[in-house]
DNA sequence: CTGAAAGCGCTAACAC
DNA sequence: GTGTTAGCGCTTTCAG
């Protein structure tokens, strides 16, 4: 592997000018450039990114901790985030965290021992339950929730579930039911909290029979469902908010599997829209997230950040969109 | 920051039994391992990885080409990877490239410029259009074909869409479909090699119309359903083999909104077995891949050559497993 | 078992 | 515009 200093050499220069060629060439001669890139091109140079980090203390590399990679919707967010990273020259370490604590501290490790220079977290900001905000360590929350003790980009949540409510209301339906993720999930109180307030802006009371939890999981959601389809036909919610899509594929499946019908025996609507919404049986009517934009905005804002350049909004809000497929229809 | 030199001073040892406490302990007595320990805990100090991978001239990071990350069979593979990685002290850098030839050159300058230390390419082999092998590039392929000229996990494509259409033949059908992804690529020839056999195997003539290209996702598998759907129906084909369960839940798409029934009019089987091919309507028959596992194995593989060990197996198959749900049925 | 010292390849003052 | 030089924080001979 050859080296600055071989270079150097057969160009002629002396190494300070090759280091210049390369990270600010309008300081440089352009006899000297063209001296030097020919000398890189005989010598076949290829810097040593190591060692420039290492001098300029900087790694070039985010670590992105997701609870679940296998999840569309936080691989599309990953996307967004690993767009623009590479657009400036960083690099995107994977910290699949499995929702483990234990797991996201290993991972925050990179950035304590320089290997990263800051994180995107998209496990929403629990109290008493996270790791971050930490001194010393930028992050940015990504698909997070109100609060949230640093920046963050996310949607509101709340409105977003308390539009999807009201549309429910809207088509008749009264006895609505909820499939959350785990009670203390910050995403989980969130988004109940909007279906609170659209209940009762309708003047329907609350029930608690009309919720059931999941946890963001096909599987959680199936089982949830099993909640509703043992109540009797005429307490049973007519129609289901799901917190996201995977669990309402999960309802879905298990209302056949008990010839319970959607949309006629019962509506469903969805959270996130995940690509495979579009396909199921019904189509899933759901609310929409800018997954990829949001990945996008999040690595903007931790890029401003570590380069300490300012940043004007620290919880960047983004628009989500209710979309209106099969899986919903006015209350027989 | 605190470095070696800080805890040396405080530990009253020299620099040198500071770093031999933290990377060979064994070779440090107790007394010194104990003042250093004090002392790394008095200064806070944290090890600056960049400085140390600089100095052993290994990045302990490999990085992982996906042509598409919101892929769940993808996402399944990349998670066994990481797993791995992690375990051994490795980063995963993430470069989804989207099957863009120029983003995987890109990533791949990572390891050229001694940012990675190898690399897992899970796009297949492609004659003529493949950045790999490469010297002085450590490289594994993962989820490959047959005849990849590197290291390669995987397993036996052809074997697998044969035992497939082996079934369908046990179910009497005659005119089976398939649903391809792009004609040359690797998959689609070993695939459908595997199908051709089986077909001929049970004297049942190979017909150009009987094949239908996709491009390995939900939207191409609809369209490509568009095809058999366009066919009268006696010649149409009574089932259909799908070279990924996306494609298939595309194609169960367009034949329900054709009012084509599935599995009683045409059955459908696909490839991969993602977690929602058990939720769709009617749930999948698919060829399962051991995903994560062959992500482990693969990274086990990469770091074995990374740190130059012998590896037995350069072309390492693991079973598949044929899983029989709903979407197939003996013909009518 | 320990310490002194020589770098790894590069950047960034500083002087010319 | 260019060259000289002093490190960045760590590992690793080599002596002792």
């Amino acid at each position: 592997m050859s080296n600055i200093r071989d270079v150097a050499k057969v160009a002629g220069v002396s190494i300070a000018t090759v280091s210049r060629a390369l990270s600010a060439p309008e300081t440089v001669s352009k006899a000297s450039l063209k001296k030097v890139h020919d000398a890189i091109e005989q010598v076949q140079y290829k810097p040593n990114m190591l060692a420039r980090n290492f001098r300029r203390h900087r790694a070039f590399n985010i670590v992105v901790l997701v609870p679940n990679m296998a999840n569309t919707f936080f691989a599309t967010v990953v996307r967004g985030i690993e767009d623009v990273a590479q657009q400036h020259g960083y690099g995107v370490l994977l910290g699949d965290t499995r929702d483990v604590l234990q797991r996201e501290e290993e991972y925050l490790k990179l950035v304590e021992t320089s290997q990263a220079d800051g994180v995107i977290q998209l496990r929403p900001h629990w109290e008493g339950n996270s790791i971050l905000p930490r001194d010393n360590i930028v992050a940015v929350s990504a698909c997070g929730c109100e609060n949230t003790p640093y920046p963050c980009v996310r949607i509101d949540n709340a409105e977003a579930s308390k539009t999807a409510t009201e549309y429910l209301i809207s088509l008749g339906h009264k006895r609505i039911g909820v499939i959350t993720g785990l009670a203390d999930n910050p995403h989980t109180i969130d988004r109940l909290k909007g279906y609170r307030d659209a209940i009762s802006e309708a003047g329907i009371e609350y029930n608690d029979m009309m919720i059931a939890e999941g946890e963001f999981t096909m599987w959680s959601g199936l089982n949830a469902a099993r909640h509703f389809i043992r109540m009797p036909a005429d307490e049973r919610p007519t129609a289901i908010l799901s917190m996201n899509d995977e669990m309402a594929i999960g309802a879905i499946k298990a209302f056949r599997a008990n010839k319970i019908d959607v949309p006629n025996d019962v509506s469903i609507i969805g959270f996130d829209d995940i690509e495979v919404s579009r396909y199921t049986e019904p189509a899933l009517t759901t609310i929409a997230q800018p997954a990829e934009q949001i990945g996008k905005a999040a690595a903007n804002m931790l890029l401003k950040l570590i380069e300490g350049k300012e940043v004007r909004q620290t919880d960047y809000v983004l628009p989500f969109e209710f979309v209106v497929r099969a899986s919903s229809t006015p209350v027989k």
